[in-house]
DNA sequence: CGCCCGCTTGATAGCGCTCAACATGCGTGG
DNA sequence: CCACGCATGTTGAGCGCTATCAAGCGGGCG
């Protein structure tokens, strides 16, 4: 039932790498599990006791400070992988920011299958490779960006994160017309700003006419080519 | 003559998954290289054509806006690997803060022969998860602190990383007493700072007893608890 | 000795934070 | 169906932290 099969992520998550009789022990070994929007999978600080697929949704991975400040520090999207294999402790808790399906493998139990199927080794190096990258990038937002190229980064980098779900095929994969997965304290913690500021760079854009805003969740990019200038 | 067998970083680096044989043939498709101070090795936007692994010595990795901001995304010591493996292209360029030493490889064949060591990217694996892991807390770092915390922290991931070199057995692996790889503007471009945040918050350290600075790159932590209290 | 580069120190300004009031939307219950 | 309350988001006023601009210092090297 809750069979590989007809996994609408079979072919993008790291799964792919399997053939058949492999993608079935897998199968047993792994479990679905839905959660709802603000539900949490996994805690900043606790053993790292599960790794999992994302199906459906969208998902932040946050650490904070003692005294509250919070930082997101990745958001992952359907067929990304979720969780630290091979040891070690979650250095950041796991949520999700809409509802969301996701595919449950407890950690040994991957950590041992992969060991034994390379291939699924290999992808997953892969896309551990690519999520670095992403995020280094990210780093420079966050280091040198101003708040208002900060905010601009951000919508591009949604458009097209998104763009497999909303499926426009206007701008070659590229949304000009999303719903927000965040809340703006949300999106907040991802660029280091505060709700205000975010809140004034958005009336601001759509002041400019850059990009419009139907309701709190909803952006319509306008003017592409000026939100790239923003974006520094 | 350059053979593994009395390479300093042997055990720690990934090649330590390895056995006789293996490291044989991958000695077969690397070279050493010697870099001065200054010296790049990859630069920001080339195809990735080289992997490597550091022997010696201290490297950036950076990336930059078109004019002219600066943000380091990561520093690499004695044992880390370097580079883009598995296609695309390099997003940030690496730049010894040191003389140092590095085992180079065209990523072409280092490509070919990690397919076929599947414990070779196990490895790989292990320390791109770990780097990926203290990469999402150092974001924290710059998306949420303020400059005196900043540069605390600074000086405590120093103390940790340099420990193996400057080996001085008093805190458990914490160096109380190195010289700065890096330069003022340097610093800054670690933490999202300008040079002049970085020297005030240097001398108000010190005039707070907390650290000395007995010259310009050197640096003794005497009072590490007050330190980690700044850190936040 | 004198220049040059890296660093420090000082004065000022501006961006983004803080605190606060107000608006909007949504669910709940009368 | 409307009244109300609460959560979320917007707008405003003022301030503080860090950037910016500028001058001075000091050590190293020709």
């Amino acid at each position: 039932m809750s069979s590989c099969d007809q996994c609408v992520v079979r072919n993008r998550a790291i799964c792919s790498a399997l053939d058949k009789d492999e993608i079935n022990s897998l199968n047993g070994i792994g479990r679905r599990r839905s959660l709802v929007a603000g539900e949490s999978l996994i805690w900043e600080g606790e053993d790292s006791v599960l790794v999992a697929n994302v199906i459906e949704g969208v998902l932040k991975l946050s650490t904070g400070t003692e005294d509250g400040r919070e930082q997101i520090v990745g958001v992952v999207y359907p067929s990304d992988f979720i969780g630290r294999p091979f040891g070690g402790t979650t250095n950041h808790g796991v949520t999700a920011l809409t509802d969301a399906r996701v595919c449950v493998f407890s950690r040994g139990d991957f950590d041992n299958f992969a060991r034994e199927h390379p291939g699924l080794e290999h992808k997953l190096l892969q896309r551990t490779l690519t999520e670095l990258d992403r995020t280094r990038r990210w780093m420079l937002l966050l280091g040198r960006k101003s708040a208002s190229e900060k905010v601009a980064s951000f919508l591009l980098e949604l458009s097209d994160r998104l763009a497999p779900a909303t499926c426009e095929p206007g701008d070659e994969g590229k949304a000009n017309r999303f719903v927000l997965p965040f809340s703006r304290q949300q999106i907040a913690d991802v660029l280091g700003l505060t709700i205000e500021t975010v809140s004034r760079q958005f009336t601001r854009l759509r002041g400019e006419g850059i990009i419009d805003l139907p309701s709190r969740r909803e952006v319509i990019i306008t003017d592409r080519f000026a939100l790239t200038a923003e974006a520094g």
